[in-house]
RNA sequence: GCGCCCUUAGCUCAGUGGUAGAGCACUGCAUUCACAUUGCAGGGGUCGGAGGUUCGAUACCUCCAGGGCGCACCA
């Protein structure tokens, strides 16, 4: 039979096939893994555990999902090999706003449409998003990812909607969350409010104006929301500075643009006498400090814009028919007018964007909104708030970041974190299980008195009974914010919270998931996405565990294009993972992917880069076919007599693998990629290969030549093997050629 | 405003308290012998600037300059 070394190497001959030996093996499952050889024996004792970061459920493999495999998957091959019973777990993401947002304009749907329909759009939706599924999974798939897929997780399954639930019941049980009427932020484009985190500012040129409320009004102010102004209710003034003298008085203004205002002049320390006019137009609706020295004052709260950016409650004839830049230009025409706009200056201010659909972020007031109380105490966690346990989790070594600056970027997020809000107004993703009264309580004749025990809104997994009344509990339609449930993933992916009950009950401790694998050992992915994630995790985690969620944290940076530019649809300028591993081999991307590309660091891709790691694998697999075609498989056992160029190669193997193991146990995969490229192609191959041309042909040194040729290419195969796993499998199969014997589950350096 | 990072060969980047490395690019030579997806040889950097610590600094500290990023934001 000809062997398949009769040619150079075609990645898309044998890529699929060996990814379906590695799954039909089993070995992707730590429970099935083959017995250890005696090197891997007592790491077999021991786990190692990671979560895929989910993707997008209908989203397409892009290179920086390619990066998050190639480095998990090192991670993952390094540790199995090692002996570990190693757990790296997949699931999907259902990304409520960007799947919805999708579906809708694919389908050319309209959400309105299906108003008395909510279940039906879901099913809809849900289904769109299980069908695109598959293309992301076998996008991984191709990828050589060595994930578990017997543990497949979506963050919408009913495990998952479990532990979501489980985890807002217990917060709740806490005091952690706040409900109410607050002010959020409105993303007006995506419909649904946002978290703080979601939100991106944009640098732009605006005009300042400086006005007066009316002609007798004291006290100029500044503003860049001019028609904001029609819901002003207060000026405030340092207690101290130069309007001191105002400070409690109050101006009836009969017409301020069409509308009356009654602004009350307050003292408030929080404004900067020196700045600006040394005074602050208060509008409590549309701006959070507005909002906080409202509160202090005990000052009322008045709505001009509504959640589609229309003016409203000004008791103009402006109400519901215009919006906000057209009421803008409105009310300054007005103020030049009644020459009340004393100044005009063009300045630098930023606008808040929403990240995820771009429209313009405005701050309204909205009733039950849920929040997240990072400042409250938690008794069962000594007393500390969720704040100080997201801290402490890290500051106490119990998390490590790599890379370490990385920790500094993350106290500093914490020491300016608020509450979060997780109520989101889409309707695919997981529906808040809280009920309110509709219509309003009743109660029950014999029962008036207990109005005051009515509760207006009961959170609850069913539909509550109100006591007292017979009206009927309505479930809210909000859901909650995607980053809720992928908070939750390190342990809901593990079985929490039925194993984590189990153990409660007191039943027999059986080998769980949770038990086995939680906290798991490594989170890998993306520094954008630290406060998203990494943050609620660890969150979620000190909560509802008592732990923390992972023991390290590897961040990689983004990949650029050759010029360094972000990869982007509208630059033309994206590399297709997929196109490059058709064209190159899924090695080749790989490697190129994380040559000399240090954690936390941007790093640049280019076709070329790839190209080059082909030729690696080109050159790692004629070095093969020479060693099959020179040895044959009897002899293993190392010989003591050697010439110094085998003293030379063996010296130089046995360096390599002492810092490869060393900088792999220490994630320093980009320096170990380097190290053993230097040895099998510079060393190996230009150095030892040559010389033993010359020794094959000498019958004394004959034998010994083969051992060490065998030798050194077996050791160099399991090295390499995390970091380019297909040829080195196909590889180890013409050396090995036993049934059963895969590379993937052999000892790393034997 | 607060904070983080970067500045090393033509390009993209690793790296370390003991006078520098990789990939790509470049130059010359070689080539039926595992591989032209190749081999051999070579050129190229006072490691952004200034001070300090040290026997010794590209690496540690301080300051400066340029660039990037995150958070906050003042009306």
């Amino acid at each position: 039979m000809a062997s398949i070394f009769d040619k150079p190497y075609e990645p898309r001959e044998h890529e699929e096939n060996i990814y379906r030996m590695w799954e039909e093996s089993g070995f992707f499952n730590p429970d099935k893994l083959p017995p250890p050889t005696a090197g891997q024996a007592s790491e077999r004792k021991k786990r190692f555990s990671m979560v895929l970061p989910p993707p997008n459920v209908t989203g397409v493999l892009h290179i920086g999902h390619a990066l998050t495999i190639t480095i998990e998957d090192i991670f993952a091959r390094y540790q199995r090999m090692r002996g570990k019973k190693t757990l790296w777990l997949p699931g999907t993401d259902h990304a409520s706003i960007a799947t919805e947002t999708k579906f809708l304009k694919e389908k050319k749907l309209n959400r309105n449409d299906y108003k008395e329909k909510r279940g039906e759009f879901i099913n809809l939706v849900n289904d769109y998003a299980l069908q695109n599924q598959s293309v992301i999974i076998k996008q991984i798939r191709a990828m050589g990812a060595s994930l578990d897929w017997s543990r497949l997780a979506f963050t919408l399954d009913e495990k998952r909607r479990r532990a979501v639930y489980e985890a807002f019941f217990r917060m709740n049980k806490a005091g952690l969350i706040k409900h109410g009427e607050y002010l959020i932020n409105w993303d007006i484009k995506g419909q649904t409010t946002v978290s703080d985190d979601e939100i991106e500012y944009e640098t732009v040129k605006g005009s300042l104006y400086t006005f007066k409320y009316s002609k007798d009004f004291p006290i100029p102010i500044a503003t860049t929301r001019p028609e904001t102004k029609l819901g002003d209710v207060a000026v405030a003034a340092h207690p101290e500075g130069k309007w001191k003298k105002y400070i409690g008085k109050e101006y009836n203004i009969e017409n301020f643009a069409g509308t009356r205002l009654n602004i009350k002049i307050v003292g408030d320390e929080a404004v900067d006498p020196e700045f600006g006019t040394g005074a602050v137009g208060i509008t409590p609706a549309h701006s959070k400090i507005d909002g906080e020295i409202a509160q202090r004052h005990g000052l009322p709260t008045k709505q001009v814009i509504n959640e589609y950016g229309v003016v409203i409650n000004t008791g103009t004839d402006w109400d519901g028919k215009i919006k906000i830049k057209e009421a803008r230009e409105k009310v300054i025409e007005w103020l030049k007018n009644e020459k009340l706009l004393e100044k005009e200056e063009v300045i630098e201010h930023n606008i808040a964007k929403a990240q995820r659909s771009g429209g313009i972020i405005e701050i309204l007031p909205k009733r039950h909104q849920f929040f997240i109380s990072v400042n409250t105490s938690v008794p069962e966690r000594g007393g500390k708030t969720l704040k100080e346990l997201m801290r402490e989790a890290v500051e106490s070594g119990k998390i490590k970041i790599i890379p370490g600056h990385f920790e500094k970027t993350y106290f500093h997020w914490i020491d300016n974190l608020h509450d979060w809000n997780i109520s989101r107004q889409v309707w695919y993703g997981h529906r808040i299980p809280a009920w309110y009264h509709e219509p309003k309580c009743v109660p029950r004749q014999g029962h008036e008195g207990d109005i005051v025990k009515c509760k207006e809104f009961i959170v609850s997994a069913e539909k509550p009974k109100c006591e007292f009344c017979d009206a009927e509990f309505i479930q809210g339609t909000d859901t909650f914010d995607t980053w809720f449930s992928s908070g939750l993933w390190t342990f809901s992916t593990l079985g929490w919270p039925a194993y984590a009950e189990a153990a409660t009950a007191g039943k027999p401790g059986p080998e769980n998931d949770l038990a086995n694998f939680h906290p798991i050992d490594v989170l890998e992915t993306g520094y954008d996405i630290l406060f998203f994630w990494i943050a609620k995790m660890i969150l979620m985690s000190e909560f509802l565990t008592g732990d923390v969620p992972f023991r390290t944290v590897y961040l990689h940076g983004l990949v650029r294009d050759e010029r360094k530019q972000k990869m982007s649809k509208s630059l033309g300028n994206v590399i297709d993972p997929l196109d490059m591993t058709k064209k190159y081999g899924t090695d080749a991307l790989r490697m190129a992917l994380i040559f000399n590309t240090a954690p936390g660091t941007d790093s640049v891709i280019s076709e070329q880069k790839i190209k080059g790691m082909k030729n690696f694998a080109n050159k790692l697999w004629n070095i093969a076919r020479f060693v099959l075609a020179n040895t044959s498989p009897e002899n293993e056992a190392l010989p003591q007599k050697q010439t110094n160029a085998d003293k030379d190669i063996l010296e130089k193997l046995s360096e390599t693998e002492k810092n490869a193991a060393k900088n792999l146990d220490q994630f320093r995969i980009h320096e170990v990629a380097q190290e053993i490229y230097q040895f099998i192609w510079h060393e190996f191959a230009d150095v030892y290969l040559e010389a033993s041309k010359l020794q094959l042909k000498d019958g004394a040194l004959k034998e010994n030549t083969k051992i060490i040729l065998r030798h050194t290419l077996r050791q160099a195969l399991t090295f390499l093997h995390p970091f380019m796993p297909f040829i080195t499998e196909k590889i180890w199969q013409e050396l090995y050629p036993e049934k059963n014997k895969l590379l993937m589950a052999e000892e790393w350096s034997k």
